[in-house]
DNA sequence: GTAGGCGTTGACGCCAGCGTCAAGGTCAAG
DNA sequence: CTTGACCTTGACGCTGGCGTCAACGCCTAC
């Protein structure tokens, strides 16, 4: 299939999908006239890719999960270069919020002090997001 | 005082105060030579930016409490638009926040299922944030 | 005079992940 | 032949908060 398509299916853009190739993170073959010619492996990596963006991560922590469906195996998290990522971005996760707690208890006192009776509830309890 | 010792003591770069200046948030008085002069109550402006900067706000959001410092008042916060932008501040957080634990929840279950013995403990707490 | 430590404005660089034109080539349908 | 949908590469724009030159003026000390 050809770019428009690939772009149809995976539910990205056409720039989107040369801007990965830009990144080394997908390649395309080449039809005679120029025109990128795509599999449905290809598609199996842009989803990949689009799935761990949603999540937060970047187009570089997606690499070795894209190396990893290169490579055959059917999940892209079967590799431990994968593992790692999803390790160092579960702590990296973890920091953020850490970071926004103390900020949001620090933006409620100021709002406390600065208007005593403007207070919302708690803040967001860890089960709410577990789905 | 000229920028350099206003910068030296509210710890910033005096790029950081011309910016400042530049989106309107600061004034200067200009010396004749061009030189622009600082008062204490410029000190305190700063001041007042960089905490709120260091907590997550941008300078958009610092705008109404130095507005309401250069009103007279002796807090940055005691302006109603400022307690707005705390309340506003403060749904954006804990928006994020969710967010987060959704993500965390997520990247751990992939992580358990790609690498079963992986895990850590659980999410962090909100307790761990309140100082 | 001159070294050098202060100040000035202007403008590009950076980070990520593309959006969005610009200016064209390719190919099938009518 | 022409239209029009598709494709190509190249390159600037965007968001925020500055860092970092560049090229120059001011002022003091020696």
């Amino acid at each position: 299939m050809r770019i428009g398509e690939l772009a149809r299916r995976a539910g990205v853009s056409t720039r989107a999908l040369r801007y990965y190739e830009q990144q080394g993170l997908i390649t395309a073959r080449r039809a005679a006239n120029g025109y990128r010619e795509y599999s449905e492996a290809d598609l199996r990596l842009v989803t990949e890719i689009r799935s761990l963006l949603t999540v937060g991560f970047t187009l570089e922590d997606a690499r070795p999960f894209v190396a990893c469906l290169r490579a055959g195996h059917e999940s892209g998290a079967s590799c431990p270069e994968s593992v790692e990522v999803y390790r160092r971005k579960l702590a990296e996760i973890d920091g953020e919020i850490r970071t926004l707690l103390t900020r949001r208890a620090e933006v409620a006192a100021q709002l406390g002090a600065a208007c005593p009776g403007c207070m919302f509830g708690p803040p967001p309890d860890r089960n709410e997001g577990e789905s």
